[in-house]
DNA sequence: CATGAATGAGACTTCATTCAT
DNA sequence: GATGAATGAAGTCTCATTCAT
């Protein structure tokens, strides 16, 4: 596979792997466009290959089928959103100010980019058609809801206040909240601010107080 | 098949109009129930009339077009979410632990039916893809969000404490919420109970106390 | 269904019932053409909806499956088979050169129907592929082997002379032979003609004279 | 993958041509497994790199389309069975009882290959189908109906007997026979045994007794 | 109004073949 | 010579919708 050396002259010709990563890479990111304007449902496979240049022959010589594409967005997905939940988890010493202001911050990232969210709804829907998506969604799902969990619990655990209800029930109602927010504002145009997330955490935090 | 008798006034057949509506009804929850189940666009107008037992040509009898039958349902849809609401709303004279309660009440009703919340999410879902469909939601949902803003800040008022943000935002957010919880529901099998609903808006109630 | 009798007056128009039979006549007709020709494998929906002068969708009205389409052309296949042997069969009181005449003209007709025979064997050849097909398909074999056999059998019994074999082993040999020979007279141009069929039989009638 | 190697002419590494040769012949060995199990039509050329351990580009490295490979399978096809058929027919100075023993050989050899025999009836389809192989077919055949000929020939004329028809009809006769049987054992997984051959075989000769 | 066969477009997928590596 | 990603055409089948009955 080392055989990209024979031709390493011209700098500008794509080797072969680079070439093919490239063309996975468009094809998800035509899907992901797509996917999020028009559903997974709505999208076909030729609409995906004509906005990603391709063929639709490249499509299967990529992915098995729209479904397996569909896993691999979501692997993407779940690695983008651990990366960042662990940018906010790992920040060690932070002042209880800063904290919430991270989680503004997380919030108003999601209000940022609908379509990430409008994905992770089709995401939630396929999973619940089919039993193979649903699996793998479960899993990738369950991990997102521990880490978020966890910085909720240190944000509790640094004002020494207790947790009006178990910190994983308290990740996933915020999460379903940040989907429930982005389907709002695609349907309505308008809808709350993300903004609210953080009254609304405020809130609980008052409860012990 | 001997249908043709219908004509016949025994007071045990229907008579044309109510046999029509029959029809009308059958096709309308037929679709309700493979939309919440497949989805709009997963769910084929033959699904619908082999679900309800009568045949394409007489969803076409009834409705123009698929989406025709979206907008009914809409509008059906609207109609019971506006009787629960006011129910909630006119009840006046209640004690702040009774509004709770109905608070309560609401959110484990939408716990229980979630066909009801993934229809509301199919909606909102074609509401993004169809302009024309679009406008029609947005009527409905502007008026159940100030249903709920409404009620919502007698809620606050009767206590005699300050929203702490504006009775819009906080009313769809709370929709938002529901929604999310659905979805979340339906895709992962378990997901935060709405009970959690309650213990929010406590939250929000104790951020002015 | 009797309701054609609404419309009984212009003769020329087609009752429903009619014009599906026609159209579904047609799309066998059609395949059954393409099917000889360029083989079961080889003719596509579209080639045989173009043929018969309707849609694909047509041919999906009509039947659920090309597999199911072939299932029809067995039946009627095995139908037009059976009526063609029992003519042989009941026809008591023969002379043994007539019965020997029968079988050459039975040959003979094989010999002046290459369709036919094509077809059998794209049957034979589908049945080693589908499990579904190949049960269907046994048991229409099965039965014309055995009007076959019991043919053979009278034709030695009248003359007094023993089968030098069973006289199913006998029939499907002789079965086998004819879609030999249809399959060479397709490949070749040429090949030999069925009335060495006529030849072997004597001869296996010669055996024990 | 460190095929590179193949140049330093170690005595256990296969030369440029032995490897070349051996990729060839892997091609056609799959090929011909996968023609008889799922027809020519059937089989994709994926299939045939997959079964056989190499990459679709090797295929074309070898030939230059499907067809070619047909026709280079013919030829091995023609070549192995002018030997089998030639060996009996060289066997001079034979008993006549031996020369029916060659034949129920050849019969239950046939009886034995079913690929063989099922290969021989893709060919023979094929060939009916494209005018090029038609061709090509023409003159394997036709080599091959003169050498069983020449061989049934002797067969009557060692016993002083007349034959009934022409050899070369009597062969081609027996060579339909051979594939009939072939398919009809595909088909229906039972079917007459080739061991009818030699009893036909035995009727022709007693028809000159 | 109800029927359901028929339509034409478009869905997903597989194919034989090409060509840069 | 061998590779396998990419192509464009074609495959089977489903869809929303129409219309003669």
């Amino acid at each position: 596979m080392n055989r990209k050396n024979q031709q390493q002259a011209s700098p500008t010709r794509l080797s072969r792997e680079e070439s093919q990563a490239r063309t996975r890479e468009g094809l998800i990111q035509a899907a992901t466009r797509l996917f999020a304007e028009k559903g997974y449902g709505g999208t076909s496979i030729r609409d995906i290959a004509e906005q990603s240049g391709h063929s639709q022959g490249a499509f299967y010589s990529n992915f098995h089928s729209k479904e397996e594409l569909l896993l691999e967005m979501l692997r993407q997905h779940m690695q983008a959103e651990a990366v960042q939940l662990n940018t906010l988890v790992e920040q060690k010493q932070r002042s209880p100010a800063e904290i919430l202001d991270d989680l503004e911050a997380w919030a108003s990232a999601l209000d940022q980019d609908p379509h990430w969210c409008m994905l992770s709804i089709e995401l939630q829907l396929h999973a619940q058609r089919s039993a193979t998506f649903a699996a793998a969604y479960q899993a990738v799902w369950l991990q997102h809801r521990d880490v978020l969990a966890q910085w909720m619990a240190r944000l509790f655990a640094e004002r020494q206040l207790q947790m009006p209800a178990a910190p994983q029930d308290i990740a996933s109602t915020f999460m379903a909240l940040a989907h429930g927010l982005a389907l709002q504002r695609a349907a309505t145009g308008s809808g709350a601010s993300g903004r609210l997330m953080v009254v609304l955490l405020r809130g609980l935090m008052a409860l012990s107080a």
